[in-house]
DNA sequence: ACAGATTCCTCACACTGTTCAGATTAATCC
DNA sequence: GGATTAATCTGAACAGTGTGAGGAATCTGT
């Protein structure tokens, strides 16, 4: 096996497990899921004994969480692609380019996860390991060892955008961003698994008749019982 | 304990295995979600080996399935119930009337998720066994042995109130279909996964919020363009 | 009452995640 | 540089899982 010897401090033995293992969880939920994050069939991918994992992840499931995370890194750089690649087709009306761009950002969201299920339900299917009891201690805040940007980020820029241009009011942002977040993770999560016998153009379709009432919605005037 | 067993050990057979099986995944799957459904674990519940079962599904899965199919119509009824409760209170307006009876139908949808998020987990988490490879058999149309309604039903019957008092074009139905079934499931899945530290008012509040925006978005004009 | 088909049980197998005791090796101290 | 220490990896083992094969108990139709 042809390992790297990275500078720092994380090398040791193997090379570098702890990333190894990672990758290897990546190959295996982007054709398989998160069902396919099977510590043996990881360790067997990289070589290693079974039980090597446990020097670097106390559990399985923090292995999970970690690949999740590098996932979520995965769809951040896919969106970001597809955001620099529709950047120059933008209207010249700042009102209708900051639309298109919450469109955009919606329509990447939804590409990742039509384009990558088992990566983006790996990123975004939280609670794998059951019900999450009302008295249980919070889950630490999870360091976060990816650094790159979160899909998150996009959809607050997005917004941002819209405010700035007068179409959305700065109070509404986060009513804005349960709204469309909602809209987007729904809309992946139907055309995958409720309605997977569409087309691409039926799905393409589907997505922007929903972004568009979506939009519709976040920039029309508000009614006075709000 | 003493469900459906007409003589607690006198009998060999078991009097209705099958839906005494379904009945025990219920009860698992309230509390513990889709993970829960072991299938030792209900047979010991029911009282019986784990082996019995596979005289009545051919896998775990088909199991799973109609589970499944049992929580969808538990949760078709929790919906009918709300709206029942709420169907007194409806504006005069007709409009606004079709209006609210939508924000209704959402609210129950949600509502039900948050109240029982094992059996919501368990009747909507679909494609539970990994990712639906495009060349595999389609699955069989999975006889429905359970005629209740399902929660599909209410949302088309509110769409078509909608349309019914003009709100809504007939041909922007299959739209509104998906962008409503989209929020609500996203709204669900967002609240239950992501944001489970917020009160139940917090919870209350975005729910409203989003659902002003969507009916704001399916009664607002249409552009020139679509 | 008998024959056949269901229904259920026992035994067994190949998996899984996880633990414990040890072996191996890299980093560090004197 | 050599010894120590601590991190890393391995082997065997355990409890638990879904599922298969074959046999015992019971119900059903004749």
């Amino acid at each position: 096996m042809a390992e790297k010897r990275p500078r720092t401090r994380a090398t040791y033995h193997h090379g570098d497990l702890r990333a190894a293992l990672v990758a290897a969880g990546i190959t295996l939920a982007r054709d398989g899921g998160p069902q396919a994050l099977v510590l043996r069939e990881i360790a067997r991918i990289v070589g290693v004994a079974p039980n090597s994992a446990y020097a670097h992840f106390t559990t399985l499931t923090v292995l999970k969480k970690a690949v999740a995370q590098r996932a979520r890194g995965d769809m951040a750089a896919a969106m970001s692609a597809h955001l620099d690649a529709v950047a120059s087709a933008e209207p010249d009306d700042p009102q209708e380019a900051a639309r298109t761009y919450l469109r955009e950002v919606g329509r990447a969201y939804v590409h990742y996860a039509l384009t990558e299920p088992g990566l983006f339900r790996t990123a975004m299917g939280g609670d794998p390991t059951g019900i999450r009891v009302p008295g249980a201690p919070d889950d630490a805040p999870e360091a976060d060892d990816d650094d790159r940007p979160k899909p998150r980020f996009f959809l607050m820029h997005a917004l941002a955008r819209l405010v700035d241009v007068g179409s959305l009011r700065p109070e509404d942002t986060d009513r804005a961003v349960m709204a469309s977040w909602a809209t987007v993770h729904g809309l992946s999560i139907m055309l995958l698994d409720l309605l997977p016998q569409l087309t691409t153009d039926q799905k393409n379709a589907v997505v922007d008749d929903a972004l568009d009432i979506l939009t519709a919605g976040l920039t029309a005037p508000r009614k006075i019982g709000e």
